[in-house]
DNA sequence: GTGATACTTTGATTATGATCGAATGGTGAG
DNA sequence: CTCACCATTCGATCATAATCAAAGTATCAC
């Protein structure tokens, strides 16, 4: 026994409701303050503050202290993809959620994680990229090829400034709901920007959901039909 | 709140160090016992057998009864799949863990992930077959070429066989050590049994490590180099 | 049948940690 | 400087669940 890591340690953070419920308010890739993380973990300040010094303890948060408010973020985005993939058995030998609900649809439909688009949309998006040999993916790691990198030019993506970062321009990130991969790194939060720069679509507050609006739909639909 | 599936039930069930190591033992993908499993986890028959229960009642492992054994396994790759994720994090974030140890470097460099070549090795194959075109993976999916179909021919895997199983041929599956993909699936399953047929490698008894014969060793650089 | 083995259940104990009220430490506004 | 606000720390309470001993159930060997 106690090969490789310490599985426990970590899962046993994530295992309280309180604080599983504050990690998926940070799977919006947002920011949020201490009180904003009370109130989505259903537990009062002095609660959720030792809650949240335990994540940061543990390294599955990052905190940032700005004058009077402190800043909790996801670590990053292997965090994130971790997260997901739990959602994921939890669906899928869940407790067969009775009514899967109208904010449930629209999570499946198109979601914010961390920062780039999930869901159906995001796996469509995904799939088309991979179809038209515009991004050739293997296991986690992807790499646009020259004719994706002027496909995402024409979108009107600026490629080349993306690059620059320390972040990888292109990952797969494995989606809860459709259990497939969708386009993360930094290409696929610049491109979710894009989308909202656009106004093809905009964020539900307060949740991790993104609303197409009727003209962003048909738009997204061209552009991955071409 | 509440958005998604409720990460917290499957998580904690993970959080508990005696769970932990027996589902860290079941990564193996061999089916234990609950004897085994109590020894793995370190806790006494009675205690082990009523954290069996809540495994199996939480939908992370089976259970078959055999006579008067009841054998215990993985739920499935997904659940798998999760676990290497939840390793990942555990390896990054973590404790820093003080001495590696031989045990830790053997691990790295090849071990069993459910049923199939994970670590050094693993992830070696992997790139190799994407890399020559014999593999397209995009994400979590991953299908064969005809040359891949004709490769592993070659090496003496019976893809058509495979194919007839519910079970998906291949997946690509993330490694937690390397962090990057491995091949899973029936055809990652197929693939390590014959490399044990072969001679290649054997288990070591009672860990995950895989360890290499230095025929296995040259044989298999060979197999990707070519 | 009897005894042995493999496992589960029950019941009681104990330890861990989640929770909140009250007090404290910083920060910004006036 | 003082007040208001955000957040953490402390202290005490309380609930959950991890643990094992002992008893119970089931299967196999003979």
């Amino acid at each position: 026994m106690k090969d490789g890591p310490d599985l426990s340690r970590i899962a046993s953070l994530v295992g309280d409701p309180a604080r599983a419920n504050m990690l998926s308010a940070l799977m919006s890739g947002a920011a949020l303050t201490a009180s904003e993380l009370a109130l989505e973990g259903g537990v009062g300040l002095p609660t959720a503050s030792s809650h949240l010094a335990k994540l940061s303890e543990g390294g599955l948060v990052t905190v940032a202290s700005q004058g009077r408010h402190r800043y909790y973020a996801l670590a990053g985005s292997e965090v994130a993809a971790m997260l997901e993939a739990i959602s994921g058995v939890a669906a899928s030998v869940g407790p067969r959620r009775v009514r899967p609900g109208p904010r449930d649809s629209a999570m499946r439909e198109a979601r914010i994680c961390y920062d780039h688009l999930a869901g159906d949309k995001g796996v469509a998006l995904f799939d088309h990229l991979t179809q038209k040999r515009l991004l050739k993916a293997s296991g986690q790691e992807a790499a646009l090829t020259p004719n994706g990198r002027a496909w995402f030019a024409d979108f009107g993506v600026d490629v080349a400034q993306l690059e620059n970062k320390r972040r990888p321009l292109c990952r797969a990130c494995l989606d809860w709901s459709v259990r497939r991969s969708h386009l993360a790194g930094s290409l696929g939060a610049a491109t979710l920007e894009h989308m909202f720069a656009l106004n093809w679509a905009r964020r539900e507050a307060g949740s991790r959901v993104v609303r197409f609006t009727p003209k962003g739909r048909a738009e997204f639909e061209r552009l991955i039909r071409a």
